[in-house]
DNA sequence: AATCTAACTGCAACCCAATTGCAATTAAAA
DNA sequence: TTTTAATTGCAATTGGGTTGCAGTTAGATT
């Protein structure tokens, strides 16, 4: 369940993933504008992703983003596991450790769930 | 906070919520095609949001989808107040009139939240 | 280390939901 | 009836994302 290849374009976006919380596929595009085609970071990040080593959510404008998959958290259907942050300030997009409860439903099955949480970080908090 | 001119494209469209659950855009523009412009369903639907009669919120493909507010919910900030439950085989999608418990977070102050619940409907489980 | 091949990449074109600008129309106030 | 701001239709545009295909490359095979 690894990356098959590991070009020079793989190892920069995993790289960029060390250091970065949940980015939109356009950042990264706009980031690596010199160094690859944008439909480059899209196959890269759908193959990260089936691989297990990232995980994407839409945030609430319908932007597809991409976050390291936390490793105590079950390598499948990690995002239906726990929430997402964005802090409406500064942009910032975090994965949540807190599970969400989802309430009990006597006709519905639900097999998976979104949880988006907007706000303000710390740094954006007066 | 209501609509200024209740045009016949208006009223078709209010009509409609009343036996309808949560609709995508691209449901409507499709229905109404011989009767109104796209650009107008988007329009209408951007005034019914304002207004307080209908919310939004992006389902799972990012596509948005209005569904009639609910009167015993306030009217401002409907769309954060309750989650959405979408079947993933009919394709239906309704409001569900259960809060998502939104845990304590000691570092982010959460003033939103989307929900999205994705399962199986009643009618589509086995 | 040379060869081979499936995986990967770049490019251009395309798809499609959504938005915009503007002229024409219309609901409803005056 | 007149007036006019709200509304609509249309065509063009935007922008995130996808596709097809030819060329390149990592790394397995010999």
């Amino acid at each position: 369940m690894d990356i098959y290849k590991k070009t020079k374009s793989v190892k920069l976006i995993i790289d960029t993933f060390k250091n970065e919380s949940a980015l939109t596929v356009i950042e990264l595009v706009k980031r690596f504008k010199t160094k690859m085609n944008k439909t480059t970071v899209y196959r890269i990040l759908e193959r990260l992703e089936e691989s297990g080593i990232l995980h994407s959510f839409l945030d609430q404008n319908g932007l597809r983003r991409y976050a390291k998959n936390n490793k105590n958290i079950s390598s499948s259907n990690t995002a239906s596991k726990h929430s997402h942050f964005l802090c409406e300030d500064c942009g910032i997009s975090l994965c949540m450790p807190l599970e969400v409860k989802i309430p009990k439903t006597p006709n519905y099955k639900i097999k998976n769930s979104e949880h988006l949480l907007i706000g303000h970080c710390n740094s954006c908090s007066s």
